[in-house]
DNA sequence: CAATGCTGC
DNA sequence: TCAGAGCAGCATTGG
């Protein structure tokens, strides 16, 4: 049976502002209204028990009530400060849990819950309408019952009103209830009825005649004879106010209200907002929804054990054997370094071991053979950084069978941290201080060697406790979810993959990048000297807005868009007017020369190490999609489109003499998997056969033959074949190809004839999607996509495009990460001296000992190619050179 | 620190 | 009517 629940959401915030005392939290915000209606809401939900619900919120906008009657809702009071502030947090709490919001502009609360609730009641389900305002109870009906929160001496119960409860009560059916509002009017709509007739007065004119319009008919009849006087003369206004007064229930409104579930409280979302609210007694009863185990909170019970001396760092590491958890910490700087490590082997205690009189040399050679022994399981929290930092201490380590920040990465890939406290409140639902909260922020912030003894050793010793705990709760929802194998055959074996590359590194030759930048550096000054002259005057050209003044104002160019802060000058819009302005011509040249400039020339000089080359980071908890992403510096966005940005890539060159670089790339991934994953045997048999997919799709959207496509026409179909596989519309594909949007839409509709099981993959997308809350790829790796259950539209449909992306961009992802491991443990196990270098999305760069290039080529087209197995084959692209730009 | 712009896939 | 292609990192401007 569905039960859906709707709330009038500013009628509620008001009940409930006023009847909580004011609160605040500590920074000072009033919070009363938001506790109250959490409250409200939670024991509506109780009594109702909804399958669905939605809450409905007026938005500032003028309805079609204030364009019939200017003085609408005039004397309402306008809502206090100190409760208008707080709607935005009411709504961004039903974000966080994931109930549906719908605000409409131009339609008010009353009609959105009109409309939805009787469209609902007459599709069969019970619906109840949440609201202090008794206008509602015109809604009323068998299956549509109105709740409203009364408060008599402090206690509040609920009134739930049917239609007979209406009736009883009024004396008047729900319906004649808006008659008799029409006559005698409300002051706080500004509804003005007819003078002279009050509440009783008209309940007893509607008991007989039921409806205005009958009364009206019968004026001369009704009793008393002021009150037919005055309806005589007040005709009209007692019509208007009808109007007004009905609650319309056929408004324009697609929204539907969203499928509920408890369990939404016990978000880790909401549990930190009624955290940084400090809604205590919410949290402790939302907890335990968070797991359905409902574990009960138990204060983080930590022992904190110093290592005073080597002898209990030996008898520690005898008890390390049959695994652990472990945190390293280390600071470089001032004059005298800081290192520590914490170390958990059971729940409930954890050591604390810092150099002192104790030294960090003889730590690490006591747990040596622990790091290098593969049986010894071993939890770290972002490992990586610590293998690497082992491995300058002659430690290779070995059996990490728990990363818990990539764990808690792949179970939540959208957030931007992943620190211990995040981890202790989601899995463990305790709370301990966060980084912030111990070491402040800003100017101000202190480091882990500034904190007192006792805090430094409960600061590392509680995590380290912490992610002990937390590892069996994290394999388990890894494992419901799926992930298992992802996680332990892909993500937790490229970490040492990727720890190699970043030790590594890869050679640049200062020379080159010094000359490439001389020459930059001549042509600039040119450029700038000649559009300075154009110009009339000297100015900034990297400064959107003087560049924007000097072209749009003095130079009289026409403006595209306008963004916030002036005109906009990004190159889509210079490149429409550099056929005919020479200027703009030269400014987009300037733009890409400086570019180079700053963050090639300039950006990567100083990256160089003293072993002559740049060790990039490789972050794997970054990216929503599963893909790696690159850092100090970021060598995945290295110029490659244009031939003097290509150039760069001659100053990045192998190790030494004995080496040179095989580049290997997938051929068209994402465009294969789409074809795979949605079935079109179009698409699949174009690329068993081997053919151009790009030159195909123009000869079969425009209908002519493939010989007879036009590069131009070749390069379109590429733009259309790549902006599906982004959740593509008209008006982007439009201005991308500098044809109408009309034309566009025509384009994109051939298209999907062409090959019609893409559209209906790519519907499935999204319909999965909103009904899981997620979207998946191949290897089962997840993105949680909370923007499909926006009310907003633009949210909503970013939601929609990621749900379309995210299978495609993630499953490429995934079969790149397979591939990096298999060629990593390949040229191991084979005792090649060739390696894995740089990987940027779809591509490996390897420099191979001179000699193995046969051996190479075959590892990496066997297992790129082998790495998934698909109805389409999967090409691979092998280049050789002496540098990066001869092997592209 | 946010906005803008540009580089890559 | 609105706004309108996915995923990143980095440099610069200007408040």
């Amino acid at each position: 049976m569905k039960k859906v629940l709707l709330v009038d959401g500013h009628s509620i915030a008001n009940r409930a502002f006023y009847g909580v005392p004011m609160l605040s939290n500590a920074q000072g915000i009033y919070t009363n209204a938001v506790y109250g209606f959490i409250n409200i809401l939670l024991k509506t939900i109780e009594m109702v028990q909804p399958t669905h619900v939605a809450i409905a919120f007026d938005q500032k906008a003028p309805t079609f009530r204030h364009k019939m009657y200017d003085a609408y809702k005039g004397t309402r009071k306008g809502m206090p400060e100190e409760l208008h502030a707080q709607i935005p947090l009411i709504q961004e709490f039903l974000q966080r849990a994931g109930i549906q919001v719908i605000m409409q502009e131009g339609i008010e609360a009353d009609d959105i819950l009109g409309t939805i609730g009787k469209r609902e009641a007459h599709a069969g389900a019970e619906v109840a309408v949440l609201s202090g305002d008794r206008d509602l109870l015109q809604l009323a009906e068998e299956h549509l019952q109105i709740y409203i929160p009364k408060t008599q001496k402090g206690v509040t119960e609920t009134h739930i009103y049917n239609g007979q409860a209406v009736q009883e009560e009024y004396g008047v059916t729900p319906t004649e209830f808006i008659h008799v509002k029409a006559l005698m009017g409300d002051t706080s709509d500004n509804i003005p009825g007819v003078p002279g007739i009050g509440e009783k007065t008209a309940v007893s004119i509607i008991q007989k005649y039921h409806t205005l319009d009958e009364a009206i008919a019968k004026v001369e009849e009704v009793r008393p004879p002021r009150a037919s006087k005055n309806l005589a003369e007040f005709e009209e206004q007692a019509r208007l106010s009808l109007v007004l007064a009905t609650i319309v229930t056929d408004a324009e409104i697609t929204e539907e209200p969203l499928p509920f579930d408890m369990h939404y409280f016990g978000k880790a979302e909401v549990l930190e907002f009624l955290k940084q609210y400090e809604f205590r007694t919410l949290l402790q009863r939302f907890l335990p929804l968070a797991q359905e185990e409902a574990q009960v909170e138990t204060a983080s019970q930590c022992e904190v054990r110093k290592a005073e001396s080597m002898k209990d760092v030996e008898r520690l590491a005898a008890q390390m054997k049959q695994g652990f958890s472990y945190l390293m910490y280390e600071e470089e700087d001032g004059l005298f370094g800081f290192w520590a490590m914490a170390v958990c082997v059971k729940e409930g205690e954890a050591w604390w071991i810092e150099e002192g009189h104790i030294l960090r040399e003889e730590v690490l050679q006591a747990f040596k053979p622990l790091f290098e022994d593969p049986q010894v399981p071993k939890i770290g929290h972002d490992v990586k950084p610590d293998m690497l930092k082992l491995l300058t201490g002659g430690i290779r380590m070995e059996g990490v069978g728990m990363d818990t920040m990539i764990a808690a990465y792949l179970l939540n890939p959208s957030k931007d941290t992943y620190t211990e406290d995040e981890l202790a409140q989601i899995f463990l639902k305790e709370t301990i201080a966060s980084d912030v909260e111990v070491f402040g922020t800003g100017k101000e912030q202190k480091t882990l060697s500034m904190l007192e003894d006792d805090k430094r050793a409960s600061y590392g010793a509680t995590r380290a406790e912490i992610l002990f705990r937390s590892t069996p709760l994290m394999e388990k929802e890894l494992a419901e979810k799926d992930m298992k194998e992802l996680f332990e055959t892909v993500e937790l074996p490229l970490i040492t993959v990727l720890a190699s590359m970043e030790e590594l590194g890869i050679k640049v030759d200062p020379v080159v990048l010094q000359e490439f930048g001389c020459e930059l550096d001549g042509d600039i000054a040119r450029l700038q000297k000649q559009i300075h002259e154009a110009a009339g005057e000297v100015f900034n050209i990297l400064s959107p807005k003087q560049l924007g003044e000097i072209l749009f104002e003095k130079l009289g160019l026409p403006a595209g868009k306008k963004t916030k802060s002036g005109y906009s000058t990004s190159a889509d819009i210079l490149e429409k007017l550099a056929p005919e302005y020479p200027i703009v011509r030269d400014v987009l040249q300037y733009r890409q020369l400086t570019k180079l400039k700053s963050t090639y020339v300039d950006g990567l000089y100083p990256c160089i190490q003293g072993d002559g080359k740049i060790h990039s980071k490789f972050n794997q908890t970054v990216t929503a999609t599963g893909r790696l992403s690159s850092s100090d510096p970021n060598l995945q966005n290295i110029p490659i489109r244009t031939e003097l940005g290509r150039l760069l890539r001659k100053a990045f060159v192998p190790s030494d003499d004995n080496y040179f670089f095989m580049d290997a790339d997938y051929s068209q991934i994402e465009l294969r998997l789409l074809a795979h994953m949605s079935g079109d045997e179009q698409l699949i048999g174009a690329y068993q056969a081997g053919e151009d997919i790009h030159r195909l799709t123009a000869s079969q959207v425009l209908g002519i033959k493939p010989e007879e496509v036009t590069s131009a026409q070749r390069s379109s179909a590429k733009a259309v074949n790549f902006g599906i596989i982004y959740g593509i519309s008209a008006f982007s594909l439009g201005d991308d190809l500098h044809i109408s949007q009309k034309e566009a839409k025509a384009y994109i509709e051939k298209y999907f004839q062409q090959y019609p099981k893409v559209q209906g993959y790519l519907d499935k997308c999204v319909e999965n999607a909103k009904e899981k809350g997620w979207s998946v790829t191949l290897f089962g790796r997840r993105r949680i996509i909370d923007e499909l259950k926006s009310s907003n539209f633009v949210k909503r449909s970013f939601g929609e495009r990621v749900a379309k992306n995210m299978p495609i961009q993630g499953t490429a992802a995934d079969i790149i990460k397979i591939a990096m491991v298999k060629v990593y443990e390949r040229l191991k196990n084979e005792n090649l001296r060739s390696r894995l270098l740089l990987t940027v999305h779809d591509e490996l760069l390897i420099e191979v000992w001179r000699g193995e290039e046969a051996a190479v080529d075959v590892i990496l087209r066997e297992e790129m190619m082998g790495a998934a197995s698909l109805l389409v084959p999967l090409e691979v692209e092998i280049h050789s050179g002496e540098n990066w730009y001869e092997a592209k």
